[in-house]
DNA sequence: TATATTTAGTTCGACATTAAACTAAATAGG
DNA sequence: CCTATTTAGTTTAATGTCGAACTAAATATA
């Protein structure tokens, strides 16, 4: 194994546990029964519009499709989603968010901004952030290069 | 929301998709049913050393020791550690490396090496592993502050 | 048009993970 | 010592996720 390669897996297991130290933090934020997936389908939803198929949302989050039929079914039953038939393609349906679930986004998010705050005291947010054009750029290449 | 906090946000979403991105790719590279946390254990046992106590993982990975009790029961039945009563502790156990363990951990990290050389080709591995140190910072951070 | 293929979503069986209850052993405090 | 508490690991029920089989609708092709 070369230096590189030593590297680069240092490099994603970095990844893997801020990834997951960083879920669990918002996790814990998540009220009675929901789960971190199940804000991130809303959060896509109020950051790039609703109104947009089931399968839609499937690829954008590289799962299963029956993943999200579950997802989603949780969603509306607590309704925070609304899911109504295609006009034009019988075998789809459309997404839609309700009041609820715009709110549930909105207040979510909020509960972070504590944390957030108190991890900045230790942390220097903006050195940190200044990463995000080289990990987008991973990001990208990983998303194209994916099977 | 601030400038800063959206960016937070940005941040850890760009970790979460690469590593999901990421350990797909890996998970593709497993054999028959094994899955990356069972590779996971095993590397963490080449890289720190064998010998220690299922509660040791435990805490190393984060996770509940249930879990841990699932994931060291499969590595076990598939002959790749050998779990051991401990020696003064009644209560404990002690896990140990086996030759196939060590064998397998070996070739999943070398079944990886030709996809970080194709996406070498698009992708400048030099300049993402300068991000590891900032990355180390923030996990430190994270992890200190855990609850 | 009639049939074959593709596509959208659901269902099913398997497994990883969790939290909580549980067992057994070790330790602490009286 | 003896009891209470803590600690290490297992078990159980619930849920998220996956891949594969399935249904129904749309599209391609002949």
């Amino acid at each position: 194994m070369s230096e590189t390669e030593r590297k680069v897996f240092q490099f994603f297991n970095e990844i893997g546990i801020i990834n997951q130290l960083a879920t669990d933090i918002f996790q814990s934020n998540m009220p009675d029964g929901l789960h971190v997936s199940h804000f991130s389908v809303l959060n896509h939803l109020v950051r790039l519009g609703d109104g947009v198929t089931p399968l839609k949302i499937t690829n954008a989050f590289q799962v299963s499709k029956g993943t999200m039929t579950n997802t989603l079914s949780v969603l509306s039953k607590r309704g925070l989603i609304r899911i109504a038939p295609h006009e034009s393609d019988g075998r789809s349906k459309v997404v839609y968010l309700t009041d609820e679930g715009r709110a549930f986004q909105k207040q979510a998010i909020e509960s972070l901004f504590p944390a957030i705050q108190q991890l900045g005291e230790k942390m220097d947010w903006a050195r940190v952030v200044e990463l995000i054009p080289e990990l987008e750029r991973v990001r990208k290449i990983l998303d194209e290069n994916r099977d």
